[in-house]
DNA sequence: CTGAAAGCGCTTACAG
DNA sequence: CTGAAAGCGCTTACAG
């Protein structure tokens, strides 16, 4: 394997001529720079990584810590796995994966031995052990999602409350007076992470400043237990005329299902909106208005700041991603029947 | 961050004795070792990486590439490349994830800068363009599934057709003669890999040779498809007494649902064998007896086989993982009404 | 604008 | 059983 010495060689410069050519840290002839870079080309030359972490003050490596539980829901992990390693890779960043079995014993090892220049931090429960871990170690890092203690961290995660708050808005704003909410399993609610409770609170709190009624139903993923809340839903809100749902993709489906089965079109019958969902809404029948849980947004944004605490230390913060609406068409003004004057 | 200098004063030796100490790599007094292992205690000392992938021959970094596209079923992907990082550390190996962007161009940049040691390449497609890229490389590599042209390659896999085959025999020493299969949506066959090809012919090739009757369908992901799949069973083969699955999780469960609402019962009615699912089947109603694909399995020999060859070449195979049964209940003899000679 | 050289923190022959 | 030293391949002050 070709290295830096044979470059200079080829080129017939120093070695800090060709270091520098390649890093631009400082300005080379441009005559110079050409036949370094062309001495790289015909040699196929790459700097090797292990010199590049020992001489220099990076790595060039994050760690993405992604603990994977028996509920964890695979999809939308694996979209946010995805969007951190694609915006590492976009800030010429390789991306390390700690999984559970090494939750903080991991972090302390690539830290320590300096493997990496930071961390991402991914499935952010709300008391997370890796938050002493990290303040411990005193390395960069970024949480995805918000601990319950976030002093002195640095947190990104989509805005839930402003979520929750927009789809109210949204449905209000077509002449919705009484919205029910199904959500995730109840077990997803008891431990883990804080964001289907914010959301949830975000959610009775808009509709209250808009006087509107509510309902809420934690079905499990099955089937049965999503007929089981509609008719929950429908038997505590008989005038219900939107639905929001802040759940997984089998449960909209389910829920899609449900309907069409009772003969209760959508949007005519009754308004649908995805609510933080990481997957795609326009393949359902219909397509679905969703305020999507974008990976890409908050993961580039952690990887960025990450980034910036590689250079030196920056303010603590929890940064909220603002939520975005989109229509496909399931939102539409309440039936006739629901109206309180009744038109023609 | 303490060095391997600091190390050597605390215990009153020289670094060589030190790095000895900790590799092992010649014998060292007792006493000696205990004094450099206090040492390292009381320093909180850990190598650098990038020294030691600088002085050393290899970066204990393994790159995985994990290409995800638009139909790849997520549980199943997360549980690959969990298990690849799992039987890594288990290998004091560290897992650089490799996304589907960089596919071929990644391997190179890693392979070149000698930032890995070896190469773990999971979601192999028939005509993989990775495959062309590591053969040029020479790069330590193991696929997990098996490419058109595996020439000079260490490929693992579940042995497909032998799970074919066992599945065929469970249900044929059970009694029944006519067996559907239900396997993955037409495009995962029309494109991608070739595990579901190798199944699908392992279960006709197995039922030829018992004289069993077969009929194969193709639903898509949706509820309404499965129902129509399962009609096509029937339509088919009326005397079918046997079902085997051959895909997706939701699949699964779509399929009970529907056998319920038809009023057929599992097993008394039709039995039902799952294969090749990387889930667990026993939290279905009822639970249903299963050939898992354990990614355990197949990525723990695949780890293996790639530390094997960071030693030196070893010879390219592909390696077949023998299937297992796991009884559930979800097989029984078919119905009497099925029987040549009806009982009594 | 460029070069000679120190130094990053290890591993591993070489010597004893 | 242990130590002194070379060397891995870079980056980056230091000098000119």
């Amino acid at each position: 394997m070709a290295s830096i010495h044979d470059v200079a060689r080829v080129a017939g410069v120093s070695i800090s001529t060709v270091s520098y050519a390649l890093s631009g840290k400082r300005s080379i002839a441009a005559s110079t720079r050409l036949r370094v870079l062309d001495a790289v080309e015909r040699l196929g030359y790459r700097p090797n990584a292990g010199a590049r972490m020992l001489a220099g003050t990076r790595t060039n490596i994050f760690a993405l810590t992604a603990p994977f539980h028996a509920d964890t829901y695979a999809p939308a992990h694996m979209a946010f796995v995805l969007a951190v390693a694609q915006a590492a890779r976009e800030h010429d960043y390789d991306v390390l994966l700690l999984t559970q079995d090494e939750a903080t014993s991991g972090l302390r090892r690539v830290a320590s031995s300096s493997l990496v220049d930071g961390i991402i931090v991914l499935d952010v429960a709300g008391d997370d052990d890796r938050v002493a871990v990290i303040r411990e170690l005193g390395v960069p890092a970024t949480f995805i999602g918000i601990p319950k203690d976030a002093a002195g961290l640095v947190c990104v995660d989509l805005d839930f409350e402003a979520a929750a708050a927009l789809a109210v808005e949204k449905l209000v704003a077509a002449g919705h007076r009484s919205i029910g909410l199904i959500g995730h399993s109840p077990g997803v609610y008891a431990r883990g992470s804080n964001f289907p409770p914010r959301f949830r609170d975000g959610f009775f709190a808009a509709a209250a400043a808009h006087g509107i009624e509510t309902a809420f139903v934690m079905p499990e993923r099955d089937g049965p237990s999503v007929r089981i809340a509609l008719d929950a839903l429908f038997a505590e809100r008989p005038e219900m005329t939107a639905v929001v749902l802040h759940a997984e993709e089998s449960i909209h489906a389910a829920v899609l299902d449900v309907l069409r089965e009772r003969g209760l079109r959508v949007p005519q019958d009754l308004s649908v909106l995805a609510a933080c969902a990481s997957f795609e809404t326009d393949h359902f029948e219909p397509p679905l208005d969703t305020i999507p849980l974008v990976a890409a947004d908050s993961c580039w944004r952690a990887v960025t700041l990450a980034i910036e605490q590689v250079s030196g230390p920056i303010e603590p913060r929890i940064e909220l991603v603002p939520p975005r609406f989109y229509e496909r068409g399931s939102i539409a003004p309440p039936p006739d029947r629901h109206l309180a004057s009744p038109r023609s």
